[in-house]
DNA sequence: ACCTGAACACCGTTCAAGT
DNA sequence: ACCTGAACACCGTTCAAGT
């Protein structure tokens, strides 16, 4: 089988699955795929953008809400949505906001969110929707870091429902202040 | 001078400031200290041991808000001076951020803002000062990217007061979240 | 007790040379 | 065009041996 970026991206994702992102070398990658490590930068500029299509990858599993009337619940729903995905996937929180931080990844996760926003006459759809973003990859890279120590025997204390529980509170927060914030805008009027 | 764990600390702060986390390795403190990398082994356990001292020494440079009275704004000014101490240290965000995750910091930073929202009547504390946390980490992480990635020409916008602003925007809509479901909550009784 | 020297088992990336 | 082989310049960590 001839040597292909989707090859490498689908060797990556299966090493991160196995092995988690610790282990996620080129040099890995290579031999997975039964080949020197030099060959892969044929296809892919460098480690980093390997990541990035990595996080594509996963990001691409988020589902759009389907409430579509009430922007409280879809926003709910989206950063739910997110976190599943996140979940779903060996220290995929941690790839995700890397990714993002350095810019690398194409499509825009919060691009929905804020069109809907702006739509519905929301202030600082962008601001409002990153706020969002960011606390849902801070507590997502805190949730699988501890499961995997815990997992590890490291450090004991791992309690996944009180973790989804105050997952759920932050996102009560922030989508509570952005409708606050909107209703103390409207009686000013 | 004789190697000491603090010794090593400073050399460490040094070395942040001056290239980066992503160039500071075990073996260039050591050759600041003109020590063999080994010789460290005898003063901290390991590499990530020492990186969650440093993130001690830069939460230590947090002040507690003087307003004692308005919980809302102790909140604002608390996150105001993180992210403050946060950008005053070359790559602040992100060791602080893995620091945190991996649960290796001793002090809790988000402690003095819980026992604040406790007394104060304020629900989940807990994951009120975690969202809080989540957010200002998250976002500094990124700013300090960026701006990092704009002095190397590498990406050209990077708009420090818009990235402010939005930054007091996250920050306020948290606030109001937390402000809003307390009085939610009052309505109900 | 504290440090050196040297090793072990790795990294990302480049590049002449082959096909 | 695509890949090998080999190198370059690094890593974190361990450990016998010296003082």
């Amino acid at each position: 089988m001839a040597l292909s970026r989707q090859a490498i991206v689908d060797a990556g994702l299966g090493i991160l699955d196995a092995y988690g992102l610790g282990d996620l070398s080129m040099r890995r990658v290579a031999d997975v795929l039964g080949v020197q490590a030099g060959a892969l930068y044929y296809h892919v500029p460098n480690k980093q953008s390997l990541l990035a299509a990595l996080s594509e990858e996963v990001l691409g599993t988020v589902p759009d809400p389907l409430d579509d009337t009430d922007p409280a619940a879809w926003l709910t729903g989206w950063a739910m949505s997110l976190r599943r995905s996140l979940l779903a996937r060996r220290d995929a929180a941690e790839l995700v906001a890397s990714s993002l931080a350095l810019g690398l990844v194409g499509p825009d996760p919060t691009e929905a969110g804020r069109a809907l926003l702006e739509r519905e006459g929301f202030h600082e759809p962008e601001a409002t929707m990153a706020t969002l973003l960011h606390f849902v990859l801070g507590h997502v890279v805190e949730e699988q870091t501890r499961a995997q120590m815990h997992a590890l025997g490291v450090v004991g204390e791992f309690d996944a429902a009180a973790s989804g529980a105050r997952f759920e509170w932050g996102v009560r927060l922030i989508v509570a202040g952005a409708g606050r914030l909107l209703h103390d805008e409207a009686q000013r009027r």
